[in-house]
DNA sequence: CCGCATCCTCATGGATACTG
DNA sequence: CAGTATCCATGAGGATGCGG
């Protein structure tokens, strides 16, 4: 039987399932890390070149076309050139994406070994793992990763991060990749420094996952 | 940069992130078809080759290989030869494929288009489609679809789907795959003909997407 | 039949170089 | 900076073989 082939790569599978036409869309190589790095915002196309690092540019150019016309993507003419950014259909990825990640998360456990890491990917990561904890009031946390500053923000509403905010919290954690995205240290010790009692909902993952104490406090400004 | 190239195909990222973990176990092509085909019960290789049309047997049986390898199917030997069945960490998939089955669930609003189809990828995807639904009393239906019955029930836990149960439930709707994947008809016509009233939670995915009365009923006996 | 292994062809992925 | 062009290695797809 003949495959449909898309002139831009992606053979599809040819199957009437609604899980089958989505990894049409996003299944290729390289395409949902692509989602990934621009949950975190727009990006130019070198930017994304360095932090995939290992995606050639053909075959970048080649996903971000694929991904812009299935609507998962747009391209944004911003003054200094062209913007990746997601669609709000393409935003909507944050939520299969987030369960795979916890899926996932036994295999990070094992530690980095020698791979790559953009403190970029916690923004994802990081509520992914969080997923039905609240907190009220809210709490805020950065994390001082790798030169870049990522918040974790906890409120009635559920988590969510962003990088390089406008302000800095009050409260900055200083922290390896391995502390932060390996899933050890942090949670406990933003649970047990900063907001104590504070977090309710599904946080098993973290008590299950962080060794407590392994993060050191930089600043806890005006209390 | 090399990359980390394992010997069963499947090339690492390299990332520490655990998506890119994920995706280095699940994300070949093929993989997640395999794990779809498996969350309606155990099958052979023949069965997986056949239901799985268009992917080669080496491809299928390299894939198998490296899914077991990596804790998420196993293989067991069955009175009549091998059986593929997930493991239990195999079984979580369920969550992140079915949101993805979600994200992509407009995509199959386009209808079938010649495109493949097999009655037992709806046991992953009823469900899926209708998270957050529940009913008391419970309510079960069966669709026949295409020679085969599956079987969908709502409860207080929420939905479930079989397909091939032991018994008939006292409710069985035929209706083509295009009625039930496609999302059209079969739904609303269970809610209004069946548990009218008795469906609860998010079943708003139902209300846009299901025009209503095109699946007729076959079977109603004892009430 | 079932469960693969082999062989072959061609599309795709990946690295490097080059260009508007 | 934002890609295209090229080349090569590898993986996917299809047919067939083959031992149990």
């Amino acid at each position: 039987m003949m495959d449909t082939v898309n002139p831009l790569g992606s053979r599809s599978y040819g199957q009437f399932c609604a899980l089958a036409r989505g990894l049409d869309v996003v299944g290729d190589r390289w395409n949902l890390l692509i989602v990934r790095e621009l949950l975190a915002g727009p990006m130019r196309f070198n930017e994304l070149k360095a932090s995939l690092s290992g995606a050639a540019s053909n075959l970048l150019s080649s996903r971000l076309r694929h991904l812009e016309e299935n609507g998962v993507i747009e391209r944004r003419l911003g003054d200094a050139g062209v913007l990746y950014a997601l669609t709000p259909w393409g935003m909507e990825l944050r939520e299969p994406m987030e369960a795979l990640g916890r899926w996932a998360a036994p295999l990070v456990m094992t530690g980095r070994r020698g791979d790559l890491f953009r403190p970029r990917w916690l923004v994802p990561a990081l509520p992914g793992l969080l997923r039905g904890a609240t907190a009220s009031p809210p709490v805020e946390v950065g994390f001082e990763v790798e030169g870049s500053l990522v918040v974790l923000r906890i409120d009635e509403q559920g988590p969510s991060a962003e990088i390089q905010p406008d302000e800095r919290p009050s409260t900055v954690l200083s922290a390896e990749p391995e502390i932060v995205v390996g899933l050890v240290a942090g949670g406990l010790t933003v649970q047990e420094a900063v907001a104590e009692g504070q977090l309710h909902g599904d946080v098993e993952v973290l008590h299950r996952a962080f060794p407590p104490g392994r993060a050191s406090v930089m600043s806890t400004p005006d209390p």
